[in-house]
DNA sequence: CTCACGATGTATCGAAGCGATACATCGGGC
DNA sequence: GCCCGATGTATCGCTTCGATACATCGTGAG
C-alpha cells in the first residue's frame, strides 16, 4: 500500500523521507491520519532492493547554485524512481486489488486516478462500489433482525455504520457517472461545496487531470 | 485494541474461538470488515498468560474418565474471563486512548457503552470529537490553500473526507446532547436495551446491557 | 450407504504497519 | 550564549493481517 504511495509521489519529484512523509499525510490525509517513519523506511529499503527508486545525494551536484530547498551538508538521502519502477507503478495503480471495505488501498488508488486511464479509474470505482454495498447490505441484515439482541449503542454504531456506507455508495455512483460522462470530478459536479472563496478551476500548474496522463502503456 | 472486544464478549458469556470471531464481526462490522484469527489467537494467548481469560474444556468437566490426549480428537477450546479480567476490561474501557481519527480503538469503545457509566461515555465521546473536529480542520486548511497544487481527484478526495469528518462530528454532538440529556441513543426503541437507571455514580462495570445474567462472581 | 462438500473449529507464518524512541543538524528568538 | 522547534534518518517491539493448513461434523446428492 505504502509502495504504490511512494512511488506515485517519487513520479512527480525526487525527495528524501522527511518530505515524502509530509507529502504523503497531505495527499492522503483524507482516510489516512499518520504514515509512521517505522513502515516508511522499511518501504524505501524494499523499493530499493526491488530496484523501482534509487538512492542519490545531492550534494555531489550541488556546488554553488542551491536554491529553495535547504540543502545541508549532511546525509540527506533523496530518492527517485526508475523506470522499472514506474512501469511497476503503472502495474500495481492498475490493478484493483481485492480489498475489503476499510482497506485503505482505494483511497490510495484513487489519489493517483490522475495517472490512470478512464478504463481503470472506472473498474476501480466499480470494485469499490460493489464492496461498500456489501458492506452496507450486510449492516442493514443486522440492523432488521438482530435489533433486539444488541444493546442500544451497539445499534446506533451499526446504523451510522450503516449511513457512511450509504453515503459513499452515492459518491460512488456520482463519480462512476462523471467518468462515464468523460468529465472530472470538482466544482461542477459537485454541489456541496466546501470552501468559501469559490475561484475559478485553475489546473494547469500541476498536472491536470484529465488530459494527458503521463505514464501509460 | 482486539483485547477490550474480546474481554467485553467474553464477559456476556464464554466461548471458542470460532463464536467470539463471529460476534467481533457482528459487533464491530460497522468499521472493521474482518476479524483474523492471525490477531485473534495470539490475543486469546495474551490474555491468557496475563491471567485475564481461562480455558476450560467442556469434555473434561463433563466425565473424564480417561487423559484426554488430542491426538485424535481436537477439543474445542472454551475461554472465559476471570474476575481480574473483568476488571482489566473495566479500566481498558475507562480510559481513553489518544487514538488518531482513523483508530478503530473509538469504535470498540463505543460498541461496549452499555457497560459503563456516563461520565466516562461523555469523555469519550468528547475526545472523538475532538480529534475529529482536528482532522476535518486540517482537511479544510487543504483544501483552502493547496486547491491548486493538487489534481482534482486527490482534492475530490479531500473534499469527501472532510464531509466524512463533518458529519461525524455532528453525529457525534447529537450523540453528546442525547447523553448530557439522560437520554438512549437511536431513533429505534430497544427493549432489552441499556438500564435506564444507571445513574448510579460507581458500579459501571456490573451494568448488564441486555438480558445477560449477572456473571459477576 | 457413501462420500463429497460446506460449516465449524484450532492454529501458525511471514509481512506490513505503527508508536515510541534515539540521535543529529539547523535557524531563530530570548 | 543557549534552548527550542523544525528538519532529518533510522530502528525496535508489538499488533494485526491475509493466507494457509488441518481436523471434525452434519447433510444431502447419487
Amino acid at each position: 500500500m505504502l509502495e504504490l504511495a511512494v512511488l506515485g509521489l517519487l513520479i512527480e519529484a525526487p525527495m528524501h523521507g522527511y518530505e515524502l512523509r509530509k507529502q504523503l499525510i497531505t495527499k492522503l490525509g483524507a482516510f489516512r491520519a499518520a504514515i509512521s517513519y517505522g513502515s516508511l523506511y522499511p518501504t524505501l529499503r524494499r523499493l530499493q532492493t526491488k530496484g523501482w527508486i534509487t538512492e542519490a545525494s545531492p550534494d555531489s551536484a550541488a556546488s554553488a547554485a542551491d536554491i529553495p530547498v535547504m540543502t545541508s551538508r549532511r546525509g540527506r538521502v533523496v530518492y527517485a524512481i526508475t523506470a522499472e519502477g514506474k512501469e511497476h507503478f503503472g502495474d500495481l495503480l492498475a490493478q484493483a486489488g481485492p480489498e475489503t471495505f476499510d482497506d485503505p488501498a482505494f483511497g490510495v488508488h484513487f489519489a493517483f486516478f490522475a495517472r490512470t486511464d478512464q478504463q481503470t479509474r472506472l473498474r476501480i470505482l466499480e470494485g469499490r462500489r460493489r464492496k461498500v454495498e456489501e458492506h452496507r447490505e450486510g449492516l442493514r441484515e443486522v440492523l432488521a433482525r438482530a435489533a433486539e439482541r444488541l444493546d442500544a449503542y451497539t445499534l446506533e454504531l451499526q446504523r451510522h455504520g450503516f449511513e457512511a456506507a450509504d453515503r459513499e455508495v452515492r459518491w460512488l455512483e456520482e463519480l462512476i457517472a462523471t467518468e462515464r460522462s468523460g468529465g472530472t470530478p470538482g466544482r461542477a459536479q459537485v454541489h456541496h461545496g466546501v470552501d468559501p472563496d469559490d475561484r475559478g478551476p485553475d489546473r494547469g500548474k500541476a498536472n491536470p487531470a484529465s488530459e494527458t496522463p503521463e505514464r501509460l502503456e
